[in-house]
DNA sequence: AAACGCACTTGACCCGGGTCATTGTGGACG
DNA sequence: CGTCCACAATGACCCGGGTCAAGTGCGTTT
């Protein structure tokens, strides 16, 4: 890691417990873990520029990072949330589009560039598996695109709440069966969530409570929605085959 | 190519004209040639259905395809456009997840799936060019939210000029000086246009015009655009640093 | 040359949401 | 226990653009 990321801690990293490298052989594992450390961010913090050059690979281990542009006009434009197990980073080349930040406290575990090249270019696994990693990464920024392309702010956030049951359900503290449906936990602000659907916090403001008088979801409270009728959300979003549910946020849609 | 394709002509290719593989050495081209099979399509003709698994990967020679999904709601948006020298199709697996169409007239080139992989695994170079292109594929997709982003219509258009402008200098019939600025054609109808930028043919119109009344650029027929001031384009857009120029469609961002 | 079709343009109307200002609300801290 | 502060919610206002409906221009047909 660059240096000026006003340095948080630091230490090994146990690279099996990271789901998506659970099927490579552990020779390539072990490879991995020898330029592998874990670091810490608090929510806030920059873990990378834009425009800078990484001289490292990063997988997220816990939390949320986002992936943001800041534009001419002052707006703010989040490209995509990391989550647990998604990677980051430019193989071969080049830098950031974009500015990385922890959207919340978060764990990252980081491979130097050089050696984790090497081993790409000797393990055709792991290059496999960097390859369907960018293809899933594609995929989700097309899926948002759909989200995004949503003209109503009220289905953009369905659309969101969608995409958030998907990938939290299995993940007690983010995603709970409550005893009348589903809750899951909304882990920014509602000033990230503006950037992040292209609008602004009043009007998503207003769209959760649209959602709410429509008996769609239910505010448990600001940050903890429960859903109440998964398919008019779905409906709401335009989707036509809950396929969102896969998008955005991470969860490998293939597997090697 | 999968046969209900309404079938369109097809005969043998040239790779090395296709600008993106001349850096591959021969031996990987003559590997790939062996493969390929040239086929035109129409304007308006699918090239691919959206949930289908291509037998094929494809690689665009001329022309434009669209890559759209279509929503519950009747809407349609675009995702993406491919131009020449892009490639589509997926490798290793899966369906596609939106339908892929000509825009305009449009040759293609595609490698049958199968061998395309066993030459993957052998020929690194190809696999790492694969990657690579992936890789942009992501970033456009990226400057493209970018673009959809932002909140007014001629913002979005000005944004899509910054963008082909860009990827068509040096394509004298899509981009030509002419005596009062740089002159782009839009290869696409407004009606396109439209689903691109998410909104509707009567936008798009007063959105050009609109540009065209800020003295920014000049109407000199619908399909036609004089540029007049690239750097009043770039602030509506709210892009600071021109860098949608090298956004959307194609145009390989780094080189192997 | 007249008629037709298609794409683009223009106008009128109205709703959604951006904007600004104000008012809750809950947690941290003295 | 009260103060402070950040965030969320609500209200008022107005502009942009979605929508529906004509109108215009150009190429093609007969």
């Amino acid at each position: 890691m660059a240096t000026h990321r006003s340095d948080p801690e630091s230490d090994g990293c146990e690279l099996t417990k990271v789901a998506r490298f659970d099927r490579l052989d552990s020779g390539v594992r072990d490879a991995l873990e020898a330029i592998c450390r874990t670091h810490r961010y608090r929510a806030g913090q920059t873990v990378a520029r834009s425009g800078e050059t990484l001289d490292t690979i990063g997988c997220v281990r816990s939390g949320f990072l986002r992936m943001q542009k800041r534009l001419a006009d002052g707006r703010q434009h989040v490209v995509g949330l990391l989550v647990e197990g998604d990677m980051f980073g430019r193989v071969f080349d080049g830098a950031l589009h974009f500015a990385i930040e922890a959207a919340t406290e978060a764990e990252v575990c980081t491979f130097r560039r050089a050696p984790f090249e090497e081993l790409l270019v000797r393990m055709p696994d792991l290059e496999r598996m960097v390859l369907l990693n960018i293809l899933n990464e594609l995929d989700r920024a097309r899926d948002w695109m759909i989200i995004l392309s949503c003209p109503r702010v009220s289905g953009r956030i369905a659309g969101f709440l969608l995409v958030l049951c998907s990938r939290f359900a299995g993940i007690d503290h983010l995603f709970r069966a409550g005893r009348r449906g589903p809750e899951v936990r909304i882990p920014i602000s509602r000033a990230d969530l503006a950037h992040l659907l292209g609008t602004r916090p009043e009007s998503i403001s207003r769209g959760f409570h649209a959602l709410a008088e429509a008996g769609y979801i239910e505010i448990l409270r600001p940050d903890r929605i429960g859903i109440r009728d998964l398919t008019a959300l779905a409906a709401e979003a335009g989707d036509d085959d809950l396929a969102l549910g896969a998008g955005l946020v991470g969860g490998p849609r293939r597997t090697v």
